[in-house]
DNA sequence: TGTCCACAGGAAATACGGGGGT
DNA sequence: ACCCCCGTATTTCCTGTGGACA
């Protein structure tokens, strides 16, 4: 009998889900999901809204010598993130091929995203993989072997190579090696005419750069202003035709959006976050996206801000957290001096199995945890009896009980973690 | 006005760990 | 497999400071 309760409650919650008139194809809200003709589909229509005119027009005349069988110069693109850099290039460069292709232009193109940082070596590996010249390696190959097998790899090809190398600022020790190698090495190596693309969203990675370098690289610079409201008003628009249904959205719900977006980041990613999250509450609550919902899932995400920030800081910034809270549960006050912290600090070490730090490192963590704005810190002078650091917790209650959730939930992992990790190690050995 | 409290926070020293080179 | 180097985390040491108190 129970179970049958509970099997038409589920039923009817799915029913209700699948129902919903408010969300028609959710994949449209997220880009990870939408595979590469849709991808372009959306690019091109936010491109056909004249957003990133001016930008495509640059390019177009950047690369436009092209056609009449000259060598633009390197370009670099500036912007913050989710100013439409990537995009904007990989959507011209779609165009740009076709163009080349019409006209028996030999071009190529290819697309290094060196999304995480990483070290000379694993860049140019990255690069011999795009150029299907090597295979992944971890060691055992020198860098001269990899950069050798990128140029037989381009032996053969005489045309325009355009490489666009996307999150420069990415490239750790040895930054220099890796763009000499592109910049003067690769130009002389092969036969066809190389055009290096790129992208930073840091506006000063051109600083600690080898000057010798930089004398050779002559570079055109491209920059991409924030999305300003009416840009993100039609990117949204576009998102909410393809992903809602036709009166999911209140009026004046876009226009909210965009303003606070473009008010604080300008970034076209987040913005569209906020209207999936926006609709997700939406289709929760079974009614239209009201301005009110917006207001909302903006909250929820600014919750999240912080207890995604918690979750990958350092540990020791998660423990003296951790450390902070179990203060403030304990006592009535709203302040609290340093060394009943640290007391609370060494505490929850024990009770963790973490490491503990000296009271020097751990004020440096509160300190950290001032700058993320997750406490208040101010040092109160009391006159002969010295001076203390104070730290007032001041998020609202629910907050802090995600963050305390979200920490404990990360030192339990850990010691999870670290277990299996002994266990799968020692099956290795055993096989 | 001068003293002196008691800890913050700067600087230098040192420990640690990961990755590259051989 | 080993060593070495370099960047980061932590410790150690120490100086400087705002204001209550006499």
């Amino acid at each position: 009998m129970e179970t049958s309760h509970i099997k038409t409650k589920v039923f009817d919650e799915m029913e209700n889900v699948a129902n919903n008139d408010i969300i028609q194809n959710a994949r449209y809200l997220n880009d990870e999901q939408l595979i590469h003709s849709e991808q372009l589909q959306v690019l091109e229509e936010i491109f056909n809204a004249n957003v990133r005119n001016e930008e495509m027009t640059q390019l177009s005349r950047h690369f436009a010598p092209i056609l009449k069988g000259n060598h633009p110069t390197h370009l670099a693109l500036w912007g913050k993130t989710g100013t439409g850099k990537t995009l904007t290039m990989r959507f011209f460069m779609g165009i740009f091929a076709e163009m080349c292709q019409r006209k028996g232009i030999s071009l190529r193109l290819e697309h290094l995203n060196l999304a995480t940082s990483r070290p000379c070596f694993r860049a140019i590996n990255d690069l011999a993989c795009l150029l299907n010249a090597s295979k992944k390696y971890k060691k055992g190959v020198s860098l001269v072997e990899l950069m050798y097998r990128i140029e037989s790899a381009l032996a053969e090809f005489k045309g325009y190579f355009v490489l666009f190398v996307d999150e420069v600022d990415n490239v750790r020790t040895d930054q220099d090696a890796f763009m000499s190698f592109l910049v003067r090495r690769l130009p002389q190596a092969i036969p066809g005419k190389l055009i290096l693309v790129f992208a930073s969203n840091k506006l000063n990675w051109r600083d600690n750069l080898d000057p010798r370098i930089l004398s050779f690289l002559k570079i055109r610079e491209l920059l991409f202003n924030p999305y300003n409201a009416i840009d993100l008003q039609h990117i949204l628009r576009i998102r909410v035709k393809k992903a809602l249904t036709e009166k999911a959205v209140e009026p004046g719900v876009i226009e909210k959006i965009a303003a606070l977006s473009s008010h604080d980041h300008g970034d076209a990613r987040q913005a569209v976050d906020l209207l999936a999250r926006s609709a997700e509450l939406a289709q929760a609550a079974g009614t239209r996206i009201s301005l009110s919902l917006v207001d909302q899932a903006a909250e929820e995400i600014e919750r999240d801000k912080y207890s995604d920030m918690i979750r990958t800081a350092p540990a020791q910034m998660q423990a003296a957290m951790g450390a902070i809270i179990r203060t403030a549960k304990k006592t009535q006050q709203k302040r609290y001096k340093t060394d009943e912290l640290y007391d609370q600090y060494l505490a929850f070490c024990r009770e963790t199995g973490m490491k503990s730090v000296a009271i020097r490192a751990f004020r440096e963590s509160l300190n950290e945890l001032d700058l993320y704005g997750f406490v208040r810190t101010r040092v109160l002078s009391r006159g002969r009896y010295g001076r203390a650091l104070e730290v007032a917790l001041e998020l609202d209650r629910e907050l802090v009980d995600k963050i305390d959730r979200t920490i404990l939930l990360n030192f339990h992992l850990q010691k999870k973690r670290s277990s299996q990790t002994r266990l799968t190690n020692s099956a290795h050995s055993i096989n």
